[in-house]
DNA sequence: GCATAATTCAAACAAACGTTTGATTGACAC
DNA sequence: GTGTCAATCAAACGTTTGTTTGAATTATGC
């Protein structure tokens, strides 16, 4: 009884199907919300492949994150190492830019924004840990590209506003939901431009001299 | 068989029991990821307590927001009606510091932040809702001060950077994780002192006129 | 055609789930 | 004491869960 764990071009159909069915179930759901028998039903498979082709739900839910991360994380990294090549100076704007665009890129995954916006809240560590190895090259790399773009503000300190902007993403795509047609595209876009603008105000600004506390007092 | 939704004094400490261990496993494993017989074994409580004191899962949960979600939404329309009261006009700052603040305050709740982390990404439809009506005050009121303190953004802006602030805090909360002792107050606090000027920067920003492509050359 | 491996299938497994039941306890009123 | 009501308890309810099994089916190599 072999576990076909990493092929490819065997089993075409069912393997595709169950990641449809089980990234849209995830989606809706979320992954402690979702029963493999849903799976396998809005797949129009049987229940016992779930386990057959993915080892387990752990393993399903990993290939649907592995699935939808790769494409826009080497997106943005194919995008950045442009940006670095073609420019010895890159702008805030032009790294947000590359991190942010393709989730109003259309080409993509429809459901690629909400499976993200799920998932890095999953209380399940293991789920955690494969969604942090996922984006971790990209973390550092854009911490490290927008640490030279603003010398002005300590390392330190532009990793943790990387990280609001990472929330501020996260809430946006949340609020995308069910948005599918093309005018729906219009409007991602403009408000991934709204924080693309937003991010970088927020990232190139200079903390006040004066940290104690600045009261209520005018 | 009476069962006190809504008693106060009578049974005192099982209520509390229940409510501080779901609490906890709520942090933890989430909603979906937390059985009412974990909660029962955790809190040393008979596991038909918690139907007889709360109606069933979903209602033990919504107390558990209400429980930490009110006294933080309490704090901040104060500070709000405070700033209102005393300045005709109020700055993008003490606006948000009134938002943000209490979640540095160390005589509030310790886990209220991560419950919020953790509810405002749950999928259940039913406690959204709850989340939301616990929140919405909040939201109309902040966003009208932010409109007032910043009328060289039109109001639509003004709400979507509101949430980019919002997300960048759930985001921050998150990070905060087993923070408990009193040095990791100072550092809760320079972190939301950081999100604070984050998040004044993005708000104050006017979107450059141009919105056609800002390419990648230079 | 035939053997071999890969895949699909119906059926069952034990375990865990939320909820309910009915008896039992304790406190307070009279 | 007696009656009443809120609270706790052990036990069981029927479902649903993830996973496994072994036979049936399909594809592949020769």
């Amino acid at each position: 009884m072999p576990t076909p764990e990493s092929s490819n071009a065997a089993s075409a159909g069912t393997r595709e199907k169950i990641l449809d069915a089980a990234e849209q179930l995830l989606i809706e759901k979320g992954c402690g919300g979702t029963s493999l028998r849903a799976i396998a039903s809005n797949a129009n498979v049987n229940l016992a492949a779930t386990n057959y082709h993915f080892g387990g739900k752990e393993g399903l839910f990993a290939a649907v994150i592995h699935r939808c991360a790769r494409p826009i994380n080497e997106q943005r990294l194919a995008s950045l190492d442009m940006l670095e090549a073609q420019q010895s100076h890159i702008s805030t704007r032009e790294i947000l830019k590359a991190l942010l665009d393709p989730l109003a890129s259309n080409n993509l995954p429809e459901r690629l924004p909400a499976v993200m916006n799920r998932v890095t809240s999953e209380p399940d560590e293991n789920l955690r840990a494969i969604v942090q190895a996922e984006f971790s090259e990209v973390s550092s790399r854009f911490i490290a590209a927008l640490t030279r773009a603003i010398p002005q503000v300590e390392e330190e300190e532009i990793s943790l506003r990387f990280y609001f902007v990472i929330g501020s993403m996260l809430h946006l795509v949340g609020l995308f939901g069910p948005l599918t047609t093309a005018e729906d595209d219009n409007t991602r876009s403009q408000k991934i431009n709204a924080l693309v603008n937003f991010g970088v105000a927020g990232l190139e600004t200079e903390s006040p001299t004066n940290i104690h506390s600045q009261g209520t007092s005018e």
